[in-house]
DNA sequence: ATTTGTGCAAATCGTTTGCATCTGA
DNA sequence: TCAGATGCAAACGATTTGCACAAAT
């Protein structure tokens, strides 16, 4: 994934459409639009603030209600990860894949550590009748 | 400190307020009261919230306001860890030192991981100018 | 007395929802 | 056509703030 090629604009916009027909989404023009601001480059990290400003500064008429039932659509039909890092704003991510990440307490930024880099181990078994869901980890980093 | 003896009421205040005062801040009713209700059993995990209503049921009079002060004061002071597992919801713990968590997503509940089980290894040196303050751990869990 | 904390209610922030309208298949 | 999506504004829950009052040193 990270090899592939750019993709044209016309190749974009395709596979953005597939994209999200294949999530079993309408294609409707919101959400491709959104699509296309989202998986244009390979990782990014949005507020639903942050992609409704994006939206309006590339002459995308959605209101902020539909990006956010976006990014939760988005999220539940596995083309997003959500990222908790700060109670009182979500993050998207646009990297499904298993990853952590750096996350600078002082502007908000967050930054991807590959799936492959840290290793946590003994993670104890949940109690019973509990199964691990996913194991979340959050490098927090401050100016030195 | 989880081999210390049970302590007396009496006692228990007198440190309350000690602890109260060492973190540099006045001993006033309130935190005193709140204090006690934090540290009285080991770890405990609490909303704003939560510690409001517990506050109530004690019949000690504080206002929801002042608790989130007093958090968040107490927290800056080192008597309390704040944990972020969910966007929208902050949580206070007072168990202090190094250690993870479980949440189940489920009712948002907290369980204490020791610090010494999981170990993480490999993180990554972050970017140029920037320290890592903490890595946290959260072990995701649900109903199997 | 002076400084610091408190309570209340109103303000704010991020997020969700209800409902009338629009749109894609 | 018509289920499903959108926009808007109002509702919402968690948290914060402004200011008059109260309490601690």
């Amino acid at each position: 994934m990270s090899a592939m090629r750019k993709k044209s604009g016309k190749e974009h916009m395709e596979t953005t459409g597939a994209k999200v027909r294949a999530a079993g989404l309408r294609p409707t023009r919101q959400r491709i639009a959104l699509a296309g601001l989202l998986f244009r480059n390979e990782d990014r990290h949005v507020t639903a603030e942050a992609l409704h400003e994006e939206a309006a500064k590339a002459g995308v008429r959605v209101s902020l209600a539909t990006v956010y039932n976006t990014l939760h659509q988005f999220t539940q039909a596995g083309l997003l990860n959500e990222v908790v890092v700060d109670s009182g704003c979500a993050y998207f991510d646009t990297n499904i894949g298993e990853h952590q990440h750096f996350y600078v307490e002082e502007n908000g930024e967050l930054i991807d550590i590959p799936g492959e880099t840290i290793s946590v181990s003994n993670v104890p078994a949940p109690p019973k009748g509990m199964a691990v869901d996913r194991v979340d980890v959050v490098v927090r980093i401050k100016r030195a």
